[in-house]
DNA sequence: GACTCTTGTTACCGCAAGTAACATCTGGCA
DNA sequence: TGCCAGATGTTACTTGCGGTAACAAGAGTC
């Protein structure tokens, strides 16, 4: 079956060698998708006899490709990191003035896990990783649990566009990564209880983030004043 | 053995059963004990025989005390989130500027997720928790885990003490689970790295709650500027 | 036709959560 | 004294999951 092989590119090293693997990438793609059907359906504890099965196979396949279930849920994990970090990038470098690219951020990152909760919830529990603690080598550094990941790259914006002085790259960092945990906290709660609208979580988080906590007036009858 | 019951309330209701409960309790707490000694060793994979068997004791003794394991854990959670909320706020209530009470209160949780990181990994980690989706009734809400307990009580605290206006107790809700996310994002990188002082790690984070990030300057080679 | 590579299978191991059924020690009470 | 009730404890089991070994079959290459 599908044995049309005339579309794609066939011209360099071993023709075999490319045909095969563009067919053994194409079947990864499809068992990635059957996987994401049913970590959407059964959330993150979804077993792999389940995703084997959607995919019609059987696990042992899904372990020769992607050799135990962390593996498969890393290479889950890239693709929906690597397509939310675009919009975030995106988001970062259209507006003009610096409070609408934060907005428009925060807004773009709050859009994304609004429309695909369970895709998002997979990917904020990257399922305990397991520390690998004795025999000595060091299991080569997954790919970073999105959070970090999106820490460092905010820092990285951070200490490209502004002037932060002698410890500018110390402070972009924790900036970083601080901004990027109240985002997720404060959206992670949002998302669960709705308590208003993601416009109005935009506002209020900016807000904060533009030091009101700092300018707020105190309330009369406040203990200890 | 240890039968000398003579210390403690024996005075209300059936002598017998006050006794009996007393007993109980102190039971629990002695699994509880020897229940952290082993996730403080293992971490939150800790398996339920080993726990047992710190004890000295078998698995259906832990079931008939803590229903599962979700029951032990929460258990054991609720001992230390509550003994970190005291702390924070003993910090909230202590300096009388603002700046300085923010910044004891991440002062305080800081030091506490520095002084015993296992236990810290355990509280923000809770397991996995199931959702029952199916079967009609919710299983009544588990205890919080940990950080949205804690931005609850953020909340609770800014809107007593801040001048919020009209949309305050939402606004205070938003900012207090931000400030909780960022603090714990932040620390968790820098428990990881530990690429500065946490006197330093203070300071920035500060400084970004103090609205640094509206105020500094651009740089003048910063792409679309 | 033998060689190899990939896809696929069935059947198993080890281990952890959770449960059932049974044994024992305690004190109350008719 | 003998029976009951309730807690503590045990062994032995079931179920389900992650992971693996061993084997079978199709397809292209020499």
């Amino acid at each position: 079956m599908d044995s049309e092989e005339h579309s794609g590119t066939a011209h360099s090293g071993t023709e075999q060698g490319d045909r095969q693997q563009t067919a053994t990438e194409r079947r990864r793609r499809e068992l990635l998708e059957a996987a994401e059907r049913i970590v959407l359906r059964d959330g993150p504890g979804a077993s792999m006899n389940a995703i084997a099965a959607e995919a019609g196979i059987t696990k042992p396949i899904l372990y020769r490709h992607f050799g135990d279930k962390g593996g498969l849920y890393r290479a889950l994990a890239v693709r929906h990191t690597d397509a939310l970090l675009d919009n975030l990038r995106t988001a970062l470098d259209a507006p003009v003035l610096r409070r609408d690219r934060v907005e428009a951020t925060l807004e773009a990152y709050l859009v994304a896990i609004e429309a695909r909760p369970q895709v998002y919830r997979f990917l904020m529990h990257p399922a305990d990783e397991d520390i690998p603690s004795e025999s000595g080598f060091d299991v080569g550094r997954h790919s970073a649990p999105l959070l970090r990941r999106l820490g460092e790259e905010l820092a990285t914006v951070i200490s490209e566009r502004l002037d932060l002085g002698a410890d500018g790259a110390e402070r972009a960092r924790v900036w970083g990564h601080g901004i990027v945990g109240m985002t997720h906290a404060a959206g992670d709660w949002w998302l669960r209880e709705r308590p208003c609208s993601r416009e109005q979580l935009v506002r209020h988080l900016t807000d904060l983030l533009w030091g009101q906590l700092a300018t707020v007036r105190d309330l009369a009858n406040g203990p200890g004043f």
